[in-house]
RNA sequence: GCCCCCAUAGCUCAGUGGAUAGAGCGCUGCCCUCCGGAGGCAGAAGCGUAGGUUCGAGUCCUACUGGGGGUACCA
């Protein structure tokens, strides 16, 4: 099914068309269709702005306009009632007929419920979580992975063939640093003499992981690895790493299809043509400051080794950028624009990256590079994240990956629940900081709405479940016994499509987080008073009311699952 | 210094240039205890400051104030 705001939009297209046919609009281009819930209920359901905003362009009255489209509306199934209404809006009434059908429909469309085609026939990637395998998921990252998957759950109800990829680097100064700790420990746990660094020496991963891989490595190769090199134990340290990582990300739902390792970019080559290709543009020179410097500062600095530099600035960048560092290697920013040219190879149609705000300078410069390149960046969308800030007692936690005293996301799933996790670091706007109550996340309480929001699936569960145990059918309900209060219902439901299709368009993960608490802020008065079994409620109401409960066991079962949470049928 | 993000109720946050700005927690008072109470009803309370654009600004622009992030040789 079509999503509800562009049926209505369709109308607006065909009556402005038709009514500028008959003369009774003059001939305008129509400026974007913005269609929104009116203010209040009592207005209607759906509400048109569009002739205030076109009042100048037609050289008509607002109102005048409004009629004239009104007039020329064709008629449309779900439509009840029209009318234009000063100083020039038009307002939608649903039919009620329509609403009630649309109960069965939504049992029949079950776990595809307010899917919709935006995008149909297109393939999408999202590129999330990414980090390099040195230390388990710390809550920093875990906010890009929740937002990262269920970005790529709304691509996908938005009828788009979605890739989760994660892109990760192996080599570098942390990873070697995985691998000597490793052997510091491996050597320690066999007794051996060996020094182990201070707790703020930067090479040392102190986390007890290690330990722990230190015995695994000693239960499977004893004392044999006594005088290996470092890379040996890197490199067991970076598989017995991704393998957490990965169970970690599985516990809360989250699977990735492509691991995307970094240096496949240099052994390719690619990383080297990138350079040649900026060379070849006429964007890089070698110098030990940036060309901008005054001259008595490159006076100064003449002396020092040469490094290479973007001129990004020709693009439209505040400064230009190192890409190869004075000691002849590559800055991140290469093989990230290697990266990303290798993704528009990949012919999807969309990309979108999930990055902490630390990135935020990093993705802009790859774009200039991309520009500089002919790549097409208007397929790249960026979800840049502010920081998650973690809370106990009130006080600000404060998180170091490699001392290892941090909070990791497998400890915060075992204190809650990798719903309350999910939903929490769904539920904001990725632009805002993020701060993780642990008090409150830890507390089960209704204080917490992820409770709020699966109690009302449970609760459909549970109606189903009385019927099951009455051997009570829904067999031949007669929907038009449904009330006011379900209509309203329905009417939020029907709105899934918009939320989807929205949320996919401007990258917002977290409106399904409030969609789903509005729609639980609905169903619990409701089920309060519009009871399925009880004291004089006959069984025709009872049956038409156990099929619209059944309606809205789909929506939520759709709703949670759309943001990766389970769908418990008791609590 | 320069660049980016943020500022809305006591707290945490929603809000697509449109009509009387919403929710959760907390607070005050009440109801129910029934398909599992992790429940329901009602109430008090708000757009950082100063300009500008617009028929219309929480939303767009400028300045300011406050908080966060970035600013080659960590990714």
């Amino acid at each position: 099914m079509d999503s509800l705001l562009n049926a209505h939009a369709g109308l607006i297209h065909r009556a402005v068309a038709a009514a500028q046919a008959a003369g009774d609009l003059p001939t305008f281009e129509l400026p974007a269709v913005e269609i929104k819930p009116p203010a209040r209920a009592e207005m209607g359901d759906y509400a048109y702005a569009g002739a205030l905003a076109v009042a100048k362009l037609a050289g008509m009255k607002p109102l005048d306009i409004a009629q004239a489209i009104v007039k020329h509306l064709p008629a449309a199934e779900f439509v009840a009632g029209v009318e234009a209404v000063p100083p020039g809006f038009i307002n939608f009434r649903l039919s009620a007929d329509w609403l009630r059908a649309q109960v069965d429909t939504i049992i029949t469309e079950g776990d595809a419920f307010g899917t919709i085609s935006l995008g149909a026939g297109k393939r999408a990637q999202v590129e999330f979580v990414s980090a390099n395998p040195t230390g388990p998921l710390h809550i920093g990252r875990s906010r890009g992975a929740i937002v990262g998957d269920t970005m790529a759950r709304l691509l996908e109800a938005a009828g788009y063939a979605v890739e989760r990829e994660y892109y990760f680097n192996n080599a570098g100064m942390q990873m070697k640093h995985l691998g000597t700790s490793l052997q510091i420990r491996y050597l320690q746990q066999l007794g051996a003499d060996v020094v182990q660094p201070a707790p703020d020496d930067g090479t040392f991963y102190q986390g007890e992981y290690l330990i722990d891989f230190a015995k695994d490595l000693i239960a499977e190769v004893g004392g044999a690895w006594r005088d290996r090199p470092w890379e040996d134990f890197k490199e067991y340290a970076e598989k017995k790493m991704f393998g957490i990582i990965r169970d970690t990300l599985k516990r809360i739902s989250i699977e990735h299809d492509v691991f995307f390792n970094e240096n496949s970019l240099y052994e390719s080559g690619a990383v080297w043509d990138t350079l040649k290709a900026l060379e070849a543009a006429g964007l890089i020179y070698e110098s030990a400051v940036r060309e901008s410097e005054p001259d008595d500062v490159k006076a100064e600095n003449a002396h020092l080794p040469p490094a290479k530099w973007f001129r990004s600035t020709a693009l439209g960048d505040v400064e230009d950028r190192v890409v190869l560092k004075n000691d002849g290697s590559p800055t991140y920013t290469l093989p990230d624009i290697a990266y990303h040219l290798n993704k528009l190879a990949r012919g999807f149609d969309l990309l979108v990256n999930v990055l902490g705000a630390d990135h935020d300078t990093e993705h802009k410069v790859v774009k200039y590079g991309l520009k500089a390149l002919g790549g097409d960046i208007s397929k790249i969308h960026v979800i840049i994240m502010q920081f998650v800030r973690l809370i106990r007692d009130g006080k600000e936690v404060k998180m170091s990956t490699r001392r290892g005293n941090y909070e990791t996301l497998d400890d915060l799933i075992d204190q809650t629940s990798p719903d309350a996790v999910r939903y929490m670091l769904l539920a904001r706007s990725a632009n805002s900081r993020l701060d993780f109550d642990l008090d409150l996340a830890v507390k089960q309480s209704s204080d917490n709405p992820v409770y709020y929001i699966q109690y009302a699936y449970v609760r459909t569960a549970g109606i189903l479940r009385e019927a099951d145990v009455r051997g009570f059918s829904d067999a031949d309900a007669d929907l038009s016994l449904l009330g006011g209060e379900e209509l309203a219902f329905i009417k939020r439901c029907l709105t899934l499509g918009d939320e989807i299709a929205l949320s996919t368009q401007t990258f917002e993960t977290h409106r399904i987080a409030f969609f789903a608490q509005d729609l639980a802020n609905l169903f619990h008065p409701m089920y309060d008073r519009v009871r399925v079994f009880g004291e004089g409620i006959d069984d025709d109401i009872a049956r038409a009311r156990l099929r619209f409960y059944k309606g809205a066991n789909v929506v939520f079962r759709r709703v949670l699952s759309l943001m990766g949470m389970s769908t418990p049928d008791r609590m």
